[in-house]
DNA sequence: TTGACAGGCAACCATTTGGTTGCCTATTAT
DNA sequence: ATAATAGGCAACCAAATGGTTGCCTGTCAA
C-alpha cells in the first residue's frame, strides 16, 4: 500500500496513469509521446506504477503493452476514505461548533 | 491536489492522520508521543498536512489544536476512483481475455 | 543478414525530502 | 517574577528521487 502511495505522489506518473486510462495497452514509446521527458524516465516511472501493481504490463514480440489496473486505487477508496469518511462533512462542522464553544 | 499526494505518500503522515482520526483535535506534543521522532520532525510533517488542507489548527492559548479534515481525502475518491473506476473488475478479466487472443 | 526499431541497464547528477540540533518566543502556573 | 511548558525558526545533513546520457540486447522487416 505504502507503494501505491508513493507512486501515486508524482503527476507525471499520475498522468500516464491518464493516459493510459484513455487508452489502454500502450507501448512505452507511445506513452512518451509529446512528454518533455526522455523515453528512460518514463522507464522509470512506469516501473514504479509496476511496482506499485497499478500498472500491468505484458510482452508481445519487441513491445511491452502496459495496462492500467484500477484495484490498488479502488482500495485506496475502500480503506481509507471509508475510514476518515465517517461524519464525512460533520467533522468540519462539529469542528466549528466545538472551537466556537471553546473560545468563549 | 497534487499536495494532497505528495502529503499521503509518506507512512509517518498517514500515521498522524491515523491519530487524529483516532483522536481529534489533539496537540503537537500529544502527537508527538510514541513516535521515534524528534518534535521538530512531527511539526513539519504536520505543516505539509496543513498546507495539502488534510490538517487544519486552531490555536487556543499556547496549545495548537489539530484536526482532520477528511474532504481531500474524499475528493480523492470523487475524482480519481471514479475517474478508473469505470468497469473496475472488469478491466483485469478484459485484459487476460485480450491478451488470450493476442498470444494464439 | 543487416539495419532499424522497441526496450533495458548502469552510471551519474541536481534537487527534494525527512530528519537532526540549537536556540528563540509566547503563554501558563507557582 | 520566574520557571516550566508549548511551540516556532533556521541551519545543516544524509538519503531518496527524478532526471539525464551512453551504451547494450532482442526482435522485426528489407
Amino acid at each position: 500500500m505504502d507503494e501505491v502511495f508513493k507512486a501515486l505522489a508524482d503527476a507525471s506518473r499520475r498522468s500516464l496513469l491518464d493516459r493510459l486510462h484513455a487508452r489502454n495497452g500502450q507501448t512505452l514509446n507511445e506513452l512518451c509521446e509529446g512528454l518533455a521527458m526522455t523515453r528512460q524516465a518514463v522507464t522509470k516511472h512506469l516501473a514504479i506504477l509496476e511496482q506499485a501493481n497499478l500498472v500491468t504490463t505484458i510482452r508481445h514480440g519487441r513491445e511491452k503493452l502496459h495496462y492500467l489496473n484500477p484495484v490498488p486505487i479502488h482500495q485506496i477508496g475502500e480503506r481509507w476514505i471509508k475510514k476518515f469518511e465517517r461524519g464525512k462533512l460533520a467533522a468540519l462542522g462539529e469542528l466549528k461548533r466545538q472551537l466556537e464553544k471553546r473560545d468563549e
